[in-house]
DNA sequence: CGCCATCATTGATCCGGATCAAACGGGCCG
DNA sequence: CGGCCCGTTTGATCCGGATCAATGATGGCG
């Protein structure tokens, strides 16, 4: 107030309050750009299944997930569907520089958002290196994790499809257990459908190999979304 | 020779007589990076099968594919092995700013590199924005790839698996047939295991979807290498 | 509090693709 | 020219996961 000229280069409120300050593209980010952000970005809450963007759309604006889980998915012209991959806080959801959206983009569990709209950020890209550098990371990250998931669906069998979706959802949403660095407990972001649909089987075999898993002693789940992992790395030895 | 000084900005021979002097990230270079390039690149040849690169190996070059198709794979610890992408003329191997590689990279036909040091590459990216972006275009276009092929292996069955793969292949490497825009003709860069290997099948079944292809008019097949697409159209219709 | 809608589990049967096995064909080398 | 080797095709059988069907939990709402 006594110095506005000061202020414009302050970290927003939003901002100091938000989960993702120091994480993802923000964490490069300097105060005056984080400042420039905040002015034109909106904030958006999502119950799970909300649909944030349909394939084939114009694409107008970029998103930072900054909580929640978001599907990417993509529909065959037989209506069957296939997920084509999972974000997570902070992921950055948008094809950079790409002018439609290939896939369909909706909430899995509840999501908020920071929406951006596409030419400032854009803007923001070409003028800071160090940012266009992380994204370019996260998109070549994105990258090797849909070639190890067409590992998963090309390789693997119905059980250990389920034991890496697991692995997968403990390694991102996970909280390591008091006194033991192999225990995993976490909230399941996915419907048994929505796992069908990223491992490319019924809801069917989802439920009876993770009833197998559970009966193994590999998994505890409790009310179906609460699971807790006694140890993770047999969990990895059976994702294959 | 006249004018030493000139000739360093002058396109190299070898650039001249590149057939993918005009394309891929070669289209976007001065004359002078194209010297800088030549002057560090080695060209090499390679017979099919030839492993280029190992996964888990340290990442020192890039390599410009300037002719034939090169597969990246991964293998699971129990052998199966899945093929994660194809690479065409006139596409950069290397996962860029990696340091190592996740990836297997083998020769699947004859093929030609251009091989780039690791610090000669990034050094003309950091100083060549344009170069950078088309650096990141290809990434992101290989990450859509990677994500309609998940389709193809999640959610496609066998005939369709097959179907796709000759599609891509025909838009890859297909000559259009004369007078008949739909008509397409190609040699398969890949054998009956390197298909199956892409496609989560066996060999057994490629070979079968083949046949019923084959019986069923929608491809000719001559030395099971030899390929006619009659109809483009008729083929994109079965691929899903 | 109890009804209903939704999601998940479990069971029975079927089928597409894997596996096992054999024959085929073309190219290369002796 | 003949024989072998490798990639491919074709056939017979098996099995894992899909499909069809029914039951069981859970949370929202009147």
């Amino acid at each position: 107030m006594s110095q506005p000229i000061a202020l414009s280069s302050e970290v927003p409120a939003t901002c100091r309050a938000c989960n993702v300050r120091h994480a993802g593209m923000c964490a490069v980010l300097t105060a005056a750009e984080l400042a420039t952000m905040a002015r034109s970005a909106r904030r958006t809450q999502h119950a799970p299944g909300e649909p944030l963007v349909v394939e084939d759309s114009k694409l107008t604006s970029y998103a930072n997930v900054t909580d929640g889980v978001v599907k990417l998915s993509r529909v065959l012209r037989n209506g069957r569907q296939q997920v084509v991959g999972l974000q997570f806080a902070p992921d950055l959801l948008g094809r950079l520089f790409g002018r439609e959206n290939l896939v369909n983009v909706e909430a899995a569990s509840e999501v908020d958002l920071c929406r951006i709209p596409k030419d400032v950020l854009e803007q923001l890209v070409a003028t800071n290196p160090v940012l266009k550098q992380r994204l370019l990371d996260q998109s070549l990250q994105d990258l090797d994790e849909a070639r190890d998931w067409m590992v998963t669906l090309g390789r693997k069998d119905a059980r250990q499809r389920v034991a890496s979706l697991l692995l997968l959802v403990a390694r991102r949403c996970g909280a390591p257990g008091i006194d033991d660095p192999d225990r995993v407990v976490f909230d399941l972001p996915l419907t048994r459908s929505d796992m069908a649909d990223f491992l490319g089987l019924t809801i069917e075999t989802v439920s009876r190999q993770i009833s197998r898993l559970r009966h193994e002693g590999v998994v505890q789940v409790a009310n179906h979304r609460h699971v807790v992992i006694p140890s993770l790395p047999r969990l990895e030895t059976l994702a294959g």
